[in-house]
DNA sequence: CTATAATTCATACGTTCGTTTGAACTATAG
DNA sequence: CTATAGTTCAAACGAACGTATGAATTATAG
């Protein structure tokens, strides 16, 4: 058996893989281009992982189980130190937000690229993506919608679903990056180096999410919403 | 000259290519499904657009030409009411984001479809259209930035810019809709008819990113922020 | 009605796509 | 060393892609 070999080409192949999807997307990135910028041969992907969608799958399984598992500890962990009572908010969105922003420090991981892959990938069309993704998220997101229902009780669940859908879109946005940051300024945003840019995106966008979460109810009118402000 | 058969084959190319972008994204639609959808013939595009990328672009220049105008009239009317003085940041987030979801309610501006499409190609990878994007939007969007410094003159402009950011993921999320909220959630959401659903959809991510542009100004830890909470 | 311009149509072109194949090569096991 | 299983390789497959072409059709102008 060529372990060594083998481990290494598929590697290879996920790490090219996660770079062309996150820059190109997955239909607009060719086998071709997988296989050459991993430098093996074309028919190694079919070989390894059986197919493209299969290795998309496995791009995203290969981050997302640590990535769930990280995020299933830091939960009861910090569920345990309160010893069933409510936690903060801010723990909460640190759980599950912090711990994927951290994410993007750690190169070992995927680092920037994956997360930005992520971010790009949660709004993308692909029908089997989204189903896939919704499937490995699932436990982990019952599991945090569980705890901040616990941690504001005077909120409308379907209120705090709705503002968890709006932090995952605020943090999506972020991750994803200065590219689109550039449809905002045209400034040089300063910190090009991203651990930098990470360490203060942060406390940013916690301050954000938070503000957000914490906000005061939305009033419904009764008419038209349209001439509401 | 065939006005009105022209008009007409026009129209149907770009509500069917409006649709099936939304669904499958630019990759991920043929020109066959397009004028298959359209009923119109294969070379119809070609003959009237030129090519499938300035099709795209004509997709959302068709929508995009309205609304920004419309975010400019919107902002210099509070303007002229003001007279000078400083806006109300709920004015100004109303201008540019609740004039882009009432948009949604519109049918004959694009409704939900063009929102969706809209909220999925800011994070998609495709060079061309994201440039295509900057431009259209850049006027616009610095005219409110500049209504945003005035009217936080505490905040420093850096922060602005971020939560302006933020607030654009926020939406792009709320309005690629239901689907992506599945993720979050199994319930079937109240309101599944659309008018409804927007009509409480706005008030609530008028809340939220009232409260992320609001929120208190984040901490920088001077160490690695890895450890902030 | 005739001439002319605009549009539609069926068809085909050259590429590129994801996948498959069978031979060549490499490493492990007995 | 030989047999065997795992891996790589060059080459090819049919299908689908965006685009181009020239004839047929339709509408407008004189």
């Amino acid at each position: 058996m060529a372990e060594v070999r083998t481990v290494d080409t598929r590697e290879r192949i996920l790490d090219a893989a996660e770079n062309l999807f996150m820059a190109h997307g997955y239909d607009g990135t060719s086998m071709r281009q997988i296989t050459g910028e991993a430098a093996v041969n074309l028919a190694a992907v079919n070989y390894h992982f059986g197919s493209k969608e299969s290795l998309m799958q496995e791009v995203f399984r290969r981050r997302l189980d640590w990535l769930n598992e990280e995020r299933m500890r830091v939960l009861d962990e910090m569920e345990r130190e309160v010893a069933g009572k409510a936690l903060k908010p801010s723990q909460i969105v640190d759980g599950f937000f912090g711990t994927l922003l951290r994410m993007a420090g750690d190169e070992n991981r995927g680092g920037m690229t994956f997360l930005r892959l992520l971010g790009r990938t949660l709004t993308e069309p692909s029908e089997f993506i989204r189903a896939f993704l919704a499937h490995e998220y699932k436990v982990v997101m019952d599991r945090y919608k569980e705890a901040l229902f616990k941690a504001l009780p005077e909120v409308p669940k379907a209120e705090i679903v709705w503002r968890f859908h709006f932090m995952l879109g605020a943090t999506s946005y972020a991750i994803a990056g200065t590219d689109a940051l550039r449809l905002v300024t045209d400034w040089q945003i300063e910190d090009d180096d991203s651990v930098d840019r990470l360490d203060r995106l942060v406390p940013r966008l916690m301050s954000f999410l938070l503000g957000g979460l914490r906000a005061p109810l939305p009033q419904f009118s009764e008419t038209a919403a349209v001439d509401s402000k």
